[in-house]
DNA sequence: TGTACATCAGTGAACGCGCGTTCACTGATGTAC
DNA sequence: TGTACATCAGTGAACGCGCGTTCACTGATGTAC
């Protein structure tokens, strides 16, 4: 517990970028100036064209961060909740649980996406970007199709059950879950509220009562 | 069918509106700038602003349209469900899927929606037009909320059900199928086949097989 | 251990453009008497 | 029917600011021999 280990010393970039996201959540990529951010790393102008040629590099090393943590992040959790079950319906309602929360405390004070703020910018951006910005529900999806299938093969459905749509739908949940937790007024975690609707379906989905 | 009848001969305020619509679907309100709305609707900066004495003004006039259209709109497809349905659950079931295939058509190219456009860029504006955006969904949640009361009543639910909780989710799986859309490579009609599910969702909470 | 060079992480000054906004004015249409 | 005035839907020119971007340069640290 030394203070040394509190305090990772973020560099300059990682500064630029933790901002960026920031306010990039709170009002979108184009209101999101370069002024304000070398402001808050306390550097001058042509300090941040060292790190990123153009903004447009700021947006992609945004969401390739972002893309990261999911890799890592959410692949981890599946991985974690599959450990620790022996049922795949067990692990794979933990791990969206797990999800779900981590979506809700995101970096800003209210629940955002990324991938949604651009999505809703997208034309600003080049090919590459907007592959970026796929990436991330990309993997998601197929984190939690596999997931599901394990489930489907453990637990064959009375019904037959599309398991992309089913995916989509937690994403969806979560996605259309943190518009409603930034439009309403006070936190009425509307987010994980959805979250657990969803597992309730899922599980009803696959459990025989 | 006279030819007159086709073209209502939109004002030039319309067709500001009509064009920016459109562009802050694509690119996000900040982005969206009173130059290329003028060149669309062929008059001088000046013109614009005899209509909307600030930029925020198209903003909020945006919202305001939308907002009729869900008042108006909106509130007829459920009304119009519940005429034509005796069960409040075939009614409700007729209505989403009204309601699904209207917000998959909207303004532009791909799906979307103001309210969550300007749900991330929300701190560019006043307590004003943030409760211009959030009007629309309220609307949407009591509609919804309303009609699943009265189908409740109809056809108790086995376990408790949690309705608000179960109106914001087909909000929800709206603006999450809207964001997948958009994001995906090719059309998929992902929001549409989200509707379905949630539509199956709710059939099976509320109709005793 | 000393020197030469390369890389890193910036500085400082300037750029042009496009943005939202203002202001005085105008021609066409509508209304009052 | 004619005139006076008001309103509507704009025009045209100018504004200052902040934006992203460029360019030549710099001081500190790292590496080679």
């Amino acid at each position: 517990m030394s203070a040394a280990a509190q305090k990772p010393a973020r560099d300059t970039r990682t500064i630029l970028l933790d901002y960026a996201e920031v306010s990039v959540l709170e009002k979108g990529y184009a209101a999101t100036s370069i002024e304000e951010l070398i402001a808050a790393a306390g550097i001058t102008k042509s300090g941040f064209f060292y790190h990123f040629p153009e903004k447009v590099d700021l947006g992609k090393a945004l969401l390739r961060r972002d893309n990261e943590i999911v890799e890592t992040g959410v692949r981890a959790m599946f991985a974690d909740a599959f450990a620790a079950h022996t049922d795949p319906l067990d692990a794979l309602l933990a791990a969206l649980k797990a999800y779900g929360e981590a979506a809700s405390k995101s970096t800003a004070s209210r629940p955002g996406c990324l991938a949604a703020a651009f999505s809703y910018q997208d034309t600003l951006f080049d090919d590459e970007t907007r592959e970026l910005i796929q990436h991330g529900i990309t993997v998601k999806h197929g984190l939690i199709r596999a997931a599901l299938e394990r489930v489907a093969a453990a637990h064959p459905p009375r019904a037959p059950v599309d398991l992309d749509a089913l995916a989509d739908m937690a994403l969806a949940v979560v996605q259309g879950g943190m518009i409603i937790d930034r439009v309403r007024p006070p936190e009425q975690a509307v987010l994980n509220a959805q979250m657990t609707l969803y597992r309730t379906y899922v599980q009803s989905l696959f459990s025989h009562a």
